[in-house]
DNA sequence: ATGGTAGGTTTCCTA
């Protein structure tokens, strides 16, 4: 079995307890992070490595910031899209047995219309061509992270609320489209039609209401659509006291990794 | 109804 899962911990300094924790319960073979928030000199490399994890990380001062553990060795990584001229860090991809992961904090967007929202549209074109021809080096290839978007209206607490905002408006929907039609299954949909947020706004009790998102996805290639056995979101750690604002997406896949 | 909360190192910015 090989077990892969994404978090974005929101600060890896303030959740390394509730990491290790869900480590140990949870044993990933690969764990994908985002917004570590933690520049590159500070990164907990003991603490992680003594949980019996290889990791591979790029961050930088109070924003963003990605890594990846693994059970297994970590090979090849790439630390940033290409053709991207871009200082912030949320982009890694490593190899994992014959597996290439790939760890994406996609721009939140801010809001549509803006800089930022801009910003985002093109990262997400970028990251496009990355995978496109990052396929056609990898046949199995997984795409895991905060992706900040939300695919379909069974995603979001309330769609009409959220009607073309950020993280839900149609060029955003179709960036994430656009990835699918490469030749990948977002895990989750393939796995269940249930309606399950992975992320819950910290203000006016969203968790609470569950007024929640679905924006944290694990996308694999078509290559490794006979493998695929399950997908869920684990909500304990948005339970717990002082959470991230995300909680685990877990996938689970029928592969040996010799190493 | 443009609020609210959290994290960083800030006196606001980002989410």
């Amino acid at each position: 079995m090989f077990k892969i899962a994404t978090w974005n911990v929101n600060s890896l300094k303030v959740r390394l307890p509730h990491l290790i924790d869900w480590v140990n319960e949870n044993n990933p073979d690969v764990f994908a992070l985002q917004e570590t928030k933690t520049q590159d000199e500070n990164f907990p490399l003991e603490a992680i490595e003594a949980l019996g994890y290889n990791v591979v990380f790029t961050g930088q001062k109070t924003f963003n910031g990605v890594a990846v553990l693994s059970r297994h060795a970590l090979k090849d990584p790439i630390m940033a899209l290409p053709d991207f001229d871009d200082p912030q860090k949320r982009l890694l991809a490593v190899t994992v047995g014959d597996v290439r992961v790939i760890d994406v904090y996609i721009p939140n967007g801010s809001e549509v219309g803006s800089d930022k929202y801009e910003y985002k549209l093109k990262w997400l074109a970028s990251l496009h061509a990355f995978v496109k021809q990052q396929l056609t080096e990898y046949e199995r290839v997984v795409i895991l992270g905060d992706y900040n978007i939300a695919p379909e209206d069974i995603d979001v607490h309330d769609p009409k609320a959220w009607e073309g905002s950020v993280l839900v408006s149609a060029p955003e929907r179709k960036a994430f489209d656009d990835l699918l039609d490469l030749g990948f299954h977002d895990a989750f949909r393939a796995f269940t039609e249930e309606q399950v947020f992975s992320w819950w706004d910290y203000r006016q009790g969203g968790f609470a209401r569950n007024k929640g998102l679905r924006i944290d996805h694990i996308l694999f290639s078509k290559a490794m659509t006979e493998d695929f056995q399950a997908c869920y979101v684990d909500d304990a750690p948005r339970k717990l006291e002082r959470p991230s604002d995300h909680t685990p997406v877990v996938a689970e896949f029928d592969i040996n990794i010799d190493r």
